[in-house]
Order: C-alpha cells, then sequence, then structure tokens
DNA sequence: AATGAATGAGAATTCATTCAT
DNA sequence: AATGAATGAATTCTCATTCAT
C-alpha cells in the first residue's frame, strides 16, 4: 500500500520519523473522535494528544476531515486484510458454514477489539462522499465475495438474489456484531454466538437442498 | 400526551398556536438535523426554516439539544403508539408468524417513511445521558413484550434465551430496516420481504417444535 | 412634588390601581438590582416580581433605564424629607454638635436599613447624565446647608472652606455609614459610633473657638 | 512577580511578545471599564482597543471575568509594593504623623492618577467571590498594619479599638482620595489637604497624649 | 521542519422592546 | 388597559486554519 501515493495526505512523509507521527496522530484523532465524536473533537486536542504541534499536524493533513479519512483508511485496509484470509473460495471446500462463519466472526470481533470505539467514527455526521466512498467500495468487494461464495454453493440462485442476501449479511454483521461488542464477557459471546445463529439460519434458507445442517443443534453445540 | 407538562420544554405553550410553532420548529430542526447532522445544524438556521425568529426558539426550548431531546420524544411516542397496536398477545392468537412480522414490517416503514433522515438523528454524538434514556427505555419496553410473546409461542425457552433472541430482533430490525428505508421502489420491497426472511428463520430456530412453517417457501410467496 | 408631572414616567397614572403598580414595580426593581445589579436585571425578572406583566411595565417606564431613575428619585425623596427635619439652623440652637450628629446619624441610618441594597444601585455602571444629576442636585442642596451651618457657627471660616469642608463631611457621612450599615449588631453600632468620632474632630478643627468640647469624652460617653 | 505563574490565565505566555499584548489587553480593558462600566465593557471591543484580536484575548483570559480579575491584581500588586515602602514600623520612628500622612497620601495620589478611572471598576456589580476576594484580602493586611501602627504609637490601646480605628481609617482614605482625584488642580490639592486633616484630627483623638500637635496650624502650613 | 501565537468567521444564547390579541 | 408572544441585534466564546519565527 505505500506504492500509491496517497492524495489526501499533503506531504508523503520522506522519513520514518513523519511515519510515526502520522501514526500517532491518528491514534490521538481515534480516541479523541471515540470520545467526544468527530465534530466535537478539536485539531488542537488531537495535536496535543500526539504531542505534536498543530503546525505539525497541518504539515500531514491539510484539514480535519483529512485525518478522519485516513483513519477510515486506516481502518479498512486492516478489515480488507482479514476478508482476504476468509473470504475466499477456499474456505469454502475446506470448512463447513458453521465453522466458517465461527472463524469469520471470531477475527472481526478481535479486529473491532482492538480498535475499540472505532465504532463511533462512523457516526461522523458529515463526511464528505468521497470520505465515504472508500466505506462503501470495502462494503462492495466484501458484498460480491460474498455473492460469489453463494453462487459457488448454491448455484441455483439468480445474481440478484445473491446481491440481496450479500447486502442483508453485510448489514446483519454490522449490526449484530457492534450489539455483541458493547457487551462484555459471557454476554458478548453469547451475542456472538446469536449472531451465528442468526447468520446461519438465514443462510440456510437459500443453501438448503436436501440435507440441512441443524442450526439450532450447531449453535448449541459451541 | 398535553396533559402532562413537558419538563424539557422552557414554556408551556398556553395557545394552539404556540403549539403548532413547536412543532413546526421540530419538523424543521428534524430536516436539518438530517442534512447536516446535529453537531452541524445552527439554531438559526432551524428557526429560518420554521419560520419563526430565534428569539421564539429559544423562548420554548431552553437550549439546542432540548430540541433533540424533543424531537426524539415526538418519534417514540409515534412508535410507542405502533408497538402498543402490534406487539401484544391478541394479535398472536390471531396471526400466524409470517402474516404479524408481514404488517409489523409493514407499518413501521410506514412510520419510517414519514420520517425520514430520523435516522441519523440517533447518530448525534453527543446527547446527554437523559437525552438517550427515553430511548432506550423504549428499546427495553419493546424487548420485553417480544421476550413475552417469545415465552407464549415456546414456554421451553428460558428467561435468559427470550432476552438475548428480543434483544437481537430490535437490533436486526432497526438495522435492516434502515437498509430497507435507504432503497427506492421494487429494491425496498425485496429488502422489506428479506427482512421478514431474516426474522422468520431466525425465530423459527427458537419457536420451531414439530409442525414448522416452512421459511422459504413463504417468502417466496409474497 | 406630585405637581409637577414626572417626565420619565411615560403615563401618569390617573388611579391609585396604576400608583400602586408603580410602586411595585419600584419594590421589584430595588431588589433586583440590589441581588443582581442594574445591569444584570432583566425588566421581565422585575416584571414577574412586580406581578405584572412586562407590558404593563412598559406602560409605565419608556425602558429600563427609567425604571431605575424613578427609584433613585424615590430614595432621594425621603433622603430630602430627612434632611428638611436636621440640617435646619434651629437644630443648631437647640443641640450641641455630638447631639446633632447623633440624631443625624440616627435617622439616616434607619432610612439606610429601609432601603438596604440599596446601595449597590448608585454603583449602576452607566446611567446617564441626566440620572445622575438628581443625585448631585440633593448633594449640592446638602452641602449648601451644612455650608451655612458651618458659616453660622464659625463666621470666621471664608465660604470656599466652608464649601470644603461640607463637601469633605458628606463623603465622609457616605463612606462610614456604607461601612457601617454592611455590619451587625454591636459592631454597626460601634462603627457608627466612630463615624460621629471623625465627624467631631473634623469639625471642630473649623469650629474649635477656645471652648471646645473634647472629642474623646463625648464619644466614650455614648 | 513573574516567578509565580498566574492561574487565572489560559496560557501562561511565554514570550515577552506575549506579556506585552497581556498588558495591552489589561490597559484596553482598564479604559473601557472606566468608559461603559465592566458589563457593557464588550470583549470585542477590548480586543479592537489592545489591538488584537478576540481570538488572541481569549488565548490569555478563559473569559472576560479573568480580565477583571487580572485587572484588580495587577493593580493591589502596585498598591502592596507602596504600602510595603510607607507602612512600616521605621517610617513611625523617623517621621511625625503629619509628615508620614502627607507622604503616604501623595504617593498613594500618584498611583491612582495613573490609574485614574480604576475606581469605578471596583464597582464592577457581579464578580465572583474569589475575584473580590484579593481586594478584601489586601484591605486586610493594610488595615494590620495599621492596627500595629496604632499599637506602637499608643499602647494603652486596645486590640478592638485598634482594629475598628483602622477600618475606619481605610474606609475614610478610600473615599477622600475618590473624592479628591475627580477634582482637578488647586481643588485637588485643597481636597487630598482636608484628607490628612480628617486623618490626623482622628487619630490624634486615639493617638493624644499630653502634647499633642496642633492640627489646624499643621495643616494650614502646606 | 517544527512550533504555537494569531486570526476572525461563526455559533449559541440573552434580553430590551414591540405589538397583536 | 393588560397580557405575553414575538423579534432580532448584540454578546460571549470557540476552533479550524495560517504564518511568522
Amino acid at each position: 500500500m505505500p506504492e500509491t501515493p496517497e492524495p489526501h495526505l499533503r506531504r508523503q512523509p520522506q522519513q520514518a520519523r513523519g511515519q510515526q507521527r502520522i501514526q500517532k496522530i491518528l491514534d490521538a484523532a481515534e480516541h479523541i473522535f471515540a470520545d467526544v465524536g468527530y465534530d466535537n473533537a478539536t485539531t488542537n486536542a488531537i495535536a496535543v494528544r500526539a504531542e505534536t504541534s498543530i503546525g505539525s499536524l497541518y504539515q500531514f493533513f491539510p484539514h480535519k476531515e483529512a485525518i478522519l479519512k485516513a483513519l477510515v483508511l486506516r481502518y479498512l485496509e486492516e478489515m480488507r486484510t482479514l476478508f482476504d484470509q476468509h473470504l475466499t473460495p477456499e474456505s469454502l471446500e475446506t470448512l463447513s458454514l458453521p465453522l466458517f462463519l465461527e472463524r469469520l466472526i471470531h477475527d472481526i470481533a478481535q479486529l473491532r477489539e482492538s480498535h475499540r470505539g472505532f465504532r463511533s467514527i462512523f457516526f461522523a455526521t458529515q463526511i464528505s462522499p468521497e470520505g465515504i466512498a472508500c466505506t462503501t467500495e470495502l462494503k462492495h468487494e466484501i458484498m460480491q465475495r460474498i455473492s460469489l461464495l453463494l453462487t459457488i454453493r448454491n448455484p441455483a440462485l439468480s445474481e440478484q438474489q445473491c446481491a440481496i442476501c450479500a447486502r442483508t449479511c453485510v448489514a446483519l454483521f454490522q449490526s449484530l456484531m457492534s450489539l455483541a461488542m458493547d457487551l462484555q464477557g459471557q454476554e458478548r459471546t453469547d451475542q456472538l454466538n446469536e449472531l451465528r445463529r442468526v447468520l446461519l439460519s438465514y443462510l440456510q434458507t437459500y443453501l438448503s437442498n436436501g440435507i440441512q445442517e441443524r442450526v439450532s443443534e450447531t449453535c448449541s453445540s459451541i
């Protein structure tokens, strides 16, 4: 990824020191955005928390929104890496649906745990269209991969059916994952399990052809 | 509702004119909040859109946040009315699960349509705890009603199971309803149908005891 | 004084009811001015405390400042009455200086007590010149009366000497009276006594001609 | 004084430039407060007069009141310096009472002349309690010093007598000094002389033991 | 490159005063 | 006459961004 010069950065930092500083700024921003929301976060506060001066901050980011964009991008990159691992035709062949979901959910939960508080950032009220573009771009990527998996599992499905199902899966994933990550301990585990239950029962309405894994059983066996 | 004096209003309007003005302000605020987000909305802009002076606005609402609270309250009130109609033991006896969901989804979709853009309001970053309290209060109410319905349908379910299931249903409803309402025409209809499909397949994992309505069939018949 | 139509009143109230209302407004204003200061007092608050509507308030007083003026005038009127009783050549003939001062101080202390909190009103920052005029007018009246008394007691004094002495007496009176009235009980009594001591010792430097009342003795005898 | 970080400043200026700016702001505020009163002074007007932007003003002072406090503090500091010079036991031994008063009055008159218009600042209606605390603190300091001087001169005085006398002296000083400083030229000189006369005659009622400097003579000799 | 002081447009809120009822 | 809703100019204070050092 460092090959493509990031257009939202004012200056591509030549030195490692600059790169570190950018990361520090993004870390600071992530925390502050999470605490008070994008709109209420001040660039000065971000600079202070990043132990830099605003001057330096503005040397890297042309304006506040650019920080948000960079932050989202950094997050999406991690997400993308994760999906690159899981949403592959290979995983379909080697894994049963329940096992596949279990691993996917587990890994995403971990990512979200390490970016706790990121959730609120997506609520940033008025990110410019381009700002949001990358998010939807990733979403579309993911949805296409899911569509593909669906077609492989059940070739009878129309393209449109696949699209709707994929879109629905992503939405389910987002909301129920958020719900779970707001909980702690056993409650969270239970809720993550519920996410799997929802997805399984839902997907089986599309995939079931004769032999059907019994949803309730599988889930209770975790 | 006008019987209970609303404590977050600076002045309870004596005359009908005042009530109308309040509604106009709330309508204006709803639009503007939806357009630019709570934080970026200016009280002046709201006043202008409501065709009043800021002075008048502040005669009714002590501060910006009070407008938001009143808006949420107004919305919740409508929601509550709706749930009062649908989430009753009676509806269980007279309706099959698919039919029950169909009607519920239909009515909520209508409510959301008339409050388009309300969604973004819930993302307002810094609503004071009490502001949000009423939202969660309603949510809990709804969850308890769902729990009750579940127990009636399947007395074997533990209280905890009911609670998790109810919570999950609410989350599903929220996210998939939002997803659908962001779409238009046939796409929206399809997506609403998908919401029903998700809920049906999910709920059946809890309710199915012997005779089970076939999910896929029912849904495709709409 | 009711002969001259008061020019700062918008309307000379015909009926007793109007007069009462004006007094009620002035009473309310006196309290509120004393509490929060002239600038921070709101006309609405005054109207509320006076149990009227702002509309009515503005029927009598063209603007906020007029209330202050009327208030000052009312106070000055009472002061004038008091000085009319005390600062007369007759009192000189019938009273010794210590006794004269004792009575004067006593009566003024009483007046101030009944208008506690009035003091802060004189600190109203920016009363228009005319607003203040009546105050200084009264002051001049008083000073002239004192000058007269001085001349009578000691004809050797030049007019200029009398003027300075009178001016000084008024200032002394004001500041030490305020000092005393901020105290309570015995402390106040002591401080009022000290006011007499100051005035006596000071005046004697002008009046002493041979036989001199011993200041310290007289004072300690109170 | 720059050693102690002033807690009421938002930011302690690092550079000399900042210090200058603060002084300029305080000078501007002193003028404007004197002109229109604290309440009617606008922070914008102060910034304009100080030839800064409001932004800068608020970089140093967290709010309007802080400007007032800083101003009072600056003034009190100068006062304190002055009293440190005069109100010492040494000055008692080397100076006669009239001479002592003459010098004290002269220096204080000079200080007030350079802070003309400061007087009105003390009338600011709503300074927070702490804001006023430093004023009374200084007053108490001064009163204690005067008490000490009184005890030295006349050991027969009770502690309470000294306290009352000191309090009275301070009040006399304040009011008569103000009176004088509102005058010009010869009138001011005369009035300042009158202040000395008042204090001398008053103090002698406490100090006179046998040989007494004749008040009237001394004063007329100035 | 880094710093942080300076800028000023813009936002929330108040309150004297008017005027329709 | 009385009421109190309506008005909007004016005020305090914030914060993104620039720029001199």
